[in-house]
DNA sequence: AAAGGTTCGTTGGAAAAACAACGTATAAAA
DNA sequence: TTTTATACGTTGTTTTTCCAACGAACCTTT
């Protein structure tokens, strides 16, 4: 069955046998989920019950000021995991709102049986907690390079910071960015424009060369 | 004995029975450990083979540009753990300094083997494992909302969202932070005496008060 | 008590970023 | 094909932040 075959890729079940899969199938209550463009999957504040990991597309959780304005935003994509909040045990529910920017499909887990081994602590239920562990800390590391890029004193570092990133990520002097202008600007929390007059200038001094969300590090900063 | 009661205390040996515990103690090989003042623990690319988690004093993490500059830095404190880069098997050492800034006791475990269970996958590992792992989802929503801090457009909105951060955290319009005005500068990723003076124009404005690191939310921004 | 060091607020000029507005290119819809 | 919408770069102005310098307050050491 072609379903059984994705599962069998994710990351999540790295170093599970198929017999132990097909077991944890039930337990985790696995489900294939679709989310057509926009649709909102949950809004601040809404109960988590499941995680999300990624197949295809792409899910967007956004924060909000009171009077609307977007503070930040976290995009996850192919492979990636959403609703892992709730396994601290210090939040259930959503601190932003949660949406699909572009058709997504993904493979939905109970979140509170993932934590909760069903009989005994099974070898196969430890294997998958390790390796959501795993994952979380590598999302640990994202999120503090997220930081060092955000910290840089100007735009210009920022941006060439967060593209080296993305190089020594890659191991490519030549890549795409999952971002277009304004995301990117939101993810290195700059204006639109500023961020466009930069790119320009540091083109322009031979930094990089660039054409929509295609880049290239010509030398560094 | 004093130190298995304080060992007994850690958030990573909850719903753990003592019989667990001390078992655990050799095949993890906890150890006590002093750092004094200033004493650097690892330097950028050392291997990690130890986790700390801090019983009393505060270690910080920094990480440099090229040129010698401070990026950014987090600091750990009291409960909280070091080391945890090594976890998601992707890097194996570390990405940034790492000093204790004051006299610090930790706890220290060995990492590889907390995430390879001694034999079969005992109950008592996973709890373990379990525990570290809804210590580190909560690092992740820590790291989150510093993003948020950060990407705020401006100093001000900078600071009184940290504020709330913080006032939400302990519950109370009147707090202390572990920050002098340097270290808090670089937290949020500004300079130090335009955050001071924006610090003293909230204050005229009757949003805050405060006196060194001690801070009263007066009304909100 | 004096000396030295550190932290912090203040100020004014320099630099950088935000903001608003507009033109162009490109893609999607009518 | 024309229309409409969206993304992006450019420019000039306004606003914010940085930077450097300095003085006051507070510790620590001798």
């Amino acid at each position: 069955m072609e379903n059984l075959k994705t599962i069998k890729k994710l990351y999540l079940f790295k170093n599970l046998e198929d017999t132990e899969i097909t077991a944890l199938l039930r337990c985790l209550s696995v489900k294939f989920v679709n989310f057509r463009e926009r649709k909102k999957i949950a809004g601040r504040l809404d109960k988590i019950e499941n995680i999300y990991i990624i197949i295809s597309g792409t899910i967007r959780q956004s924060w909000y000021s009171d009077d609307g304005d977007l503070l930040t935003s976290i995009d996850f994509h192919e492979g990636e995991i959403v609703g892992l909040e709730y396994l601290s045990g210090y939040r259930k529910t959503y601190s932003g709102e949660v949406v699909a920017i572009k058709e997504t499909q993904v493979v939905s887990l109970d979140s509170f049986r993932l934590l909760n081994p069903c009989n005994n602590f099974c070898p196969r239920h430890t294997k998958v907690i390790i390796n959501t562990f795993s994952y979380l800390s590598r999302q640990n590391i994202k999120l503090l390079n997220r930081i060092k890029e955000i910290t840089m004193p100007t735009t210009k570092k920022k941006v060439m910071t967060y593209l080296s990133n993305v190089r020594s990520l890659v191991k490519s002097n030549s890549f795409d960015i999952p971002y277009n202008r304004q995301e990117l600007a939101n993810y290195l929390g700059v204006e639109r424009s500023a961020l466009s007059k930069e790119l320009s200038d540091l083109q322009k001094e031979g930094y990089i060369k660039f054409h929509k969300n295609h880049f290239e590090i010509k030398r560094l900063f």
